[in-house]
DNA sequence: AAAGCTTTTTGATAATTGTCAAAAAAAGGG
DNA sequence: CCCTTTTTTTGACAATTATCAAAAAGCTTT
């Protein structure tokens, strides 16, 4: 749970009693690797803190899957589109390890935000950040080439190729699992 | 302005002491086309919301425009890196077209979200939507080839053609103008 | 260590898209 | 309305990536 505050004070800092209205609702949860946060079709109620451990967000297309994001320590994790919508999620979240999480419900989150406008302020500022990194990753997959991204991921998640196979990389760089393995192959 | 309230109701409801802050604190403005919201190097100080009128985000690379987003009528617009971080933009915002627009700046947001913390919940929600339609851009991206891109967009925006040059929706596409221009002969 | 399964690599070929150059079409200015 | 400039289209060719098939390498389980 510390970790959990450290890292929500990189983006705001909490009074002692809004921390302490945060830390009566997140609850611990450890899972083992395989399972799923969320799968398609069901609505996702929680919001997660990833404290240990890695995860994935894939959408099903043509039967095959299609890995979006890859989440490890110390972030926020959702089906997003489902947690602000309500509506069936589109997406599955699974582990690719075993994980340490806290959750958090859409409902115990809504009456903070009642009760504690800074709670509300820091959520609001949470989601201007991921705003930005969503747009830097949107520019990013658009200018650069297949050669140039897989450069990019190693270097911005340089432990990647130890925690995640091959064809989730690919698929999350929007290339085929045989171009990444010509990639590679030629450095 | 009331076209600006409309919009806000359906994001959520402010009483009225908030609606009335939020009037004291926006400012019209009437551009022409081809000017600038704001250049690369500048940082962005106002958010906007456009009344009447088209306008295009984009970068450059190498010498080369790339449009990253278009905005059309009643969205509120601004370079979001540099509006959050408060930081250079690199982003330029150019009129396609005369404009109707709206401005407020981010020292009064700021001030408008200490006095009344339905304004914060406001834009909370708001850059929730923002968030999940970005999600659904980017999925998009890449997943579609660019002619399913192509007639995602035109599906979209229909009047999209009429408003925006060709090599600009091509540089959206994430294509070469040649290619759309290929894409299009061919239906 | 062998058998069975999954993941990754390699080869051959096809489809898609980019680049360069030039022509055609459209838009803007006097 | 003509001239200039910009935008769009077309052609030829090269580069990138996808697809299909099969081999190789890595794991698991027995």
């Amino acid at each position: 749970m510390k970790l959990l505050f450290d890292h929500i004070e990189q983006y705001y800092p909490l009074s002692a009693a809004a921390r302490e209205a945060l830390a009566e609702n997140f609850e611990e949860l450890v899972l083992a690797k395989g399972k799923f946060l969320i799968t398609e079709g069901r609505v996702c109620k929680q919001l997660y803190f990833l404290q240990q451990g890695a995860l994935r967000g894939y959408i099903t297309v043509d039967g095959k899957e299609v890995t979006n994001w890859f989440g490890f320590e110390e972030h926020f994790i959702t089906s997003f589109h489902s947690f602000i919508t309500q509506q069936p999620s589109v997406e599955n979240i699974q582990l690719l390890e075993g994980c340490i999480l806290w959750r958090i419900s859409k409902e115990q989150l809504t009456r903070l935000f009642d009760a504690h406008h800074e709670i509300e302020r820091l959520v609001r500022i949470i989601y201007e950040r991921y705003y930005i990194r969503l747009e830097e990753r949107y520019v990013n997959a658009q200018l650069r080439t297949a050669t140039e991204r897989y450069a990019h991921l190693i270097e911005e998640t340089p432990h990647i190729l130890e925690r995640v196979p091959l064809g989730q990389i690919s698929s999350y760089l929007g290339i085929s699992a045989e171009t990444l393995s010509r990639i590679r192959s030629r450095f």
